[in-house]
DNA sequence: TTTTAGCACTCAACACTATCGAGTGCTAAC
DNA sequence: GTTAGCACTCGATAGTGTTGAGTGCTAAAA
């Protein structure tokens, strides 16, 4: 069977009347919205025909009918008239971005308000990490005789910082003794050749001095391995509880958006050269426990370069239209500034 | 009327075995674990008492009982025996929270995951602040030629930092400027002194140089800003959704929680001097939004001193034998490991 | 005076039934 | 191909009866 003109129009209002009330649609009660000068019969013969190509569902003989996965998607697709966002709304967004620091952290947890506040759904975000960082630069910044700061700055511009305490005195001496090996060693070179079996081997080199160096050097360590490791954010986890979608399994929804693991396999599984934000709809994903959620989601790009991802979580029934060109302008935006940011 | 031995133990049974099910108690499902040799009716007549005493609540008259507020505060104050940590149990909270970088944020992160985890509940601390912070050190890190990062550090260990892009170039000579600026006029002065006005003061008196400090001022108050401000930490917040009586008013609760203002005051306005958690039972709460649960947090020290607090949410019939030891516990830790932590 | 057995009473929870109404599929006429 | 009409379906809602855990009260026993 072919989709028509006329079919066409009735699922998209179907699908909009769905994502705005979260009542099964009845035939008579489309009428209203649809432009159409048909009968109700009419409307359910097309609409019987729209459940044999897949795209409607019936929770019961006697209900409305409501869009199956494959319907969201044909929607999405082929109907949906993007929302152009206003260049005030535009604005706003850009605004309230900017009022942070430019540190990814807190941009992201921004961002994540933005979309959580649009939506009213809940907001994902991974921090930028980049397993090819290139150590651009450390410093040590002495705090009290033996404390520290040290400061890791890399190519994508991630700067992480520690501070440490040792046992021996922070000299001037150690101080050079740590710039030299440093600059020796890491600066120009990959952040995970940073391992502990190197610093082994360089410890070994060290003589007397290895036991001051050495805590200073594993730090350097675990600064490069949390460059390599992204973190999620979650914001406005909250609003799901709106949903009659998600009244009995909320919980289960929310404790799986905590594990960063299958969120970050779902961010770089996903390919998309477009630009355009990612669109999960229910049953097409992987993960059982989003099966009833729809992820949009765009990775957003620091210096020409896709690194973290930042997104929105809610009901099958989210308003797509709407949120896409929402998350795909945040993410440029973002982008924007955290490449600024890396930037020297 | 007078509280009776009979009355303690039946009130103490009841509260114990409401925390346990959730269930109102009734009197013959009462005789099994209360070790007294009396009828059903003799325990209604107590527990008809002990409604009259306003320790005990009736949902219906069908029911069993529920403790009131008044029971509850009566027995933790009279009542209740405290658990007894284990050396084993007190070893892996120590360990747990050594395992982190000793910064406050992460500390009180990790704490948060501990009693989330312990409780089956809501975990919530705060940041240490200190309107009467003493600056103790401030760096200024060349990043790049435009770039750098201001340090300040506070007496009571308190470490902000701040990455700063600037219009001209930051060279030796600002840097040199910059540290004079500072030695003359904040190290060893109260925080809250770097205004904006002063700013504005001191640069009136550069000259030519004003226009590549201000920017790098106007950070330092904003770094002395932050030290005054707290920063509210929610762990396990989804872990009150099993219980039933947050089912339909979760979304309240939990949005409550996530405004730091009330709670701020809650802690500050909390006078206690013995160094035992703060138990805030139910109706006894200012805010509406918390009078059908417990909160029981305890303030830590640093250096001797009161600054942030943590502790835990739930509902009226939370574990108050349990928790209170364990609040205490951790707040303890926490406290040395910050104390530790902001010793130079 | 205190305790207890006994009994009538209460009320949430549950199952069952009837009714309503929004929505359907089908058919025959347009 | 479209539509009016009609019988049908089934969730939702309300009403009814039953059950059972739990109560308060009373009068007798301790």
């Amino acid at each position: 069977m072919e989709m028509t003109e006329r079919k066409n129009k009735i699922l998209a209002a179907v699908v909009e009347r769905y994502i705005q009330t979260g009542e099964p649609v009845g035939s008579k009660n489309l009428l209203d919205s649809l432009g159409l000068s048909v009968s109700s019969a009419t409307v359910r013969n097309e609409m019987a025909d729209l459940i044999d190509m897949g795209y409607l569902e019936q929770p019961h003989t006697s209900a409305g009918r409501i869009p199956s996965t494959a319907g969201y998607r044909y929607y999405v697709e082929n109907l949906m008239t993007a929302y152009d966002m206003s260049p005030t709304e535009k604005k706003l967004i850009d605004i309230k971005l900017h009022e942070t620091t430019g540190e990814p952290h807190a941009v992201l947890e921004r961002a994540g308000n933005i979309i959580a506040d649009i939506s009213k759904c809940a907001a994902i975000s991974t921090t930028p990490a980049d397993s090819e960082a290139v150590i651009k630069r450390i410093e040590l910044v002495p705090i009290g005789t033996h404390t520290a700061m040290v400061v890791m700055l890399t190519s994508f511009g991630i700067l992480k910082t520690r501070v440490i305490r040792t046992d021996s005195e922070i000299t001037l001496d150690i101080a050079e003794t740590f710039y030299n090996i440093v600059k020796a060693n890491f600066i120009g070179k990959p952040a995970c050749d940073i391992t502990i079996a190197r610093i082994q081997t360089l410890a070994l080199s060290l003589g007397e001095k290895a036991l001051a160096m050495t805590p200073l050097l594993v730090v350097l360590s675990d600064l490069s391995k949390m460059t390599e490791k992204t973190e999620l954010l979650l914001e406005g986890q909250t609003n799901l509880l709106g949903y009659k979608e998600y009244e009995t399994n909320a919980f289960e929804l929310m404790e799986f958006l905590r594990r960063s693991e299958p969120l970050n396999r779902i961010f770089t599984l996903e390919k998309n050269e477009t630009g355009a934000p990612s669109v999960l709809i229910g049953k097409e994903q992987l993960y059982r426990e989003l099966q009833n959620s729809t992820l949009i989601f765009s990775r957003y790009s620091i210096g020409g370069r896709q690194s973290g991802a930042l997104g929105v979580v809610g009901p099958t029934r989210i308003d797509y239209a709407r949120l896409i060109p929402c998350i795909r302008y945040i993410s440029d935006v973002v982008g924007i500034i955290l490449s600024d940011n890396a930037e020297d």
